[in-house]
DNA sequence: CTGTCTCTCAATCAATTGATTGATGGAAAC
DNA sequence: GTTTCCATCAATCAATTGATTGAGAGACAG
């Protein structure tokens, strides 16, 4: 992931409206004047700094973007085991999901423009892409350590993940004893388990 | 799954045209005036038989629980073991991703909606807690029949399954041999192996 | 033939909404 | 002190868009 250009001062204010406005009414519910009224500024004065609304949502994803590089930098690996690893990606997506929501219902919301926008795409794919790639390289770490399955096929286990993940993200927000066993299922899924009997 | 009322005559052509155009550019690209054209009337005639906006959206979403419905009941299942059972739904799911991908991203798009509108819910909510139980069903099946494995979380992967299955839409659409690869990542992950002497 | 019911349309309304215009205040530059 | 540039706003525009109105065509019953 090559480093975007960080969003900052009035821009930053407004791309955080503009999240906040996506997370709580949709996309198709986003209008220029609420972010202003949101923001505190004329609605003119909201054209001054992003030309037009299609700029507009450009800057979210860019903004998404910064965040979410800035989140997966922040994590400390280094002597960390394959399982340790996926453990701690599982607890960094509850804690996401529980304290900044919107993070997600905004990538989603975005991801789903992306099939049609091809700026957002160029913003939102590579997002993706990383967190697939890096899954798979934990899990051909397990792998190759022994700890996960040896027949493990690393990149469709990366997109079981993410899937799952994003599945429970949904369907579990407020049950997170059941996105836990989500999480437990997952690493019993790729963990080598103990010959019966 | 309770019987809804079946969509027909005008009203079919209406929810048709919404979900090919909600299809090609998503929710917030919708236009009554778009569906009455492609469907070949006047505006005023497409009020004339749905008379809100909003009621046009919750006869898509019936005429979609109608199509759900259909399929699933069209599937012939007896006899025939947990296993197999699954690889039927992975190929029900591929075929219907090739051929009648509008299904899956009418889906989404709604289903993002359901956040929003009580009405809307109430018709995806039952589809997606069916497919669940369902998934969730088989996975029993296999567990007790001792080919699936005997610590297995039934509903969390249940979950495991619609997630990946779900993911592999939207991100192996074109590539039709990694969403193979993904079905038998999840059969691996969920079937009891041979123990490793 | 008349009345009624269903379905249709052209024309129009009223509200929303993205975007523009012209002007103002203030800070830095010269 | 004057000029220049940045940021801001009130007012307004122009287009879009969901919805309505009033009229008409066709089928069918009596």
């Amino acid at each position: 992931m090559s480093a975007p250009k960080p969003i900052e001062g009035r821009l930053a204010e407004i791309a955080m409206a503009a999240r906040e406005l996506i997370a709580e009414r949709g996309f198709e519910g986003l209008r220029t004047r609420d972010i202003a009224a949101r923001v505190g500024i004329n609605v003119a004065t909201l054209h001054y700094h992003v030309p037009t609304k299609e700029a507009l949502i450009r800057i979210v994803a860019q903004s998404l973007r910064s965040d979410f590089i800035a989140q997966s930098q922040a994590r400390p690996r280094q002597g960390l085991s394959p399982v340790e690893v996926l453990k701690l990606e599982f607890a960094d997506f509850r804690e996401t999901m529980t304290e900044a929501p919107e993070r997600y219902i905004v990538m989603a919301e975005l991801s789903d423009r992306a099939e049609r926008d091809a700026a957002i795409a160029a913003e939102i794919r590579p997002m993706q892409a990383y967190w697939r790639r890096m899954t798979a390289d934990i899990i051909v770490e397990g792998r190759d350590k022994g700890v996960f399955r040896a027949d493990v096929d690393p990149e469709a286990a990366a997109m079981m993940v993410i899937g799952t993940l994003s599945m429970s993200f949904w369907h579990a927000r407020d049950d997170l004893e059941f996105f836990d066993r989500a999480c437990a299922e997952l690493l019993r899924a790729l963990m080598v388990r103990p010959s019966k009997d």
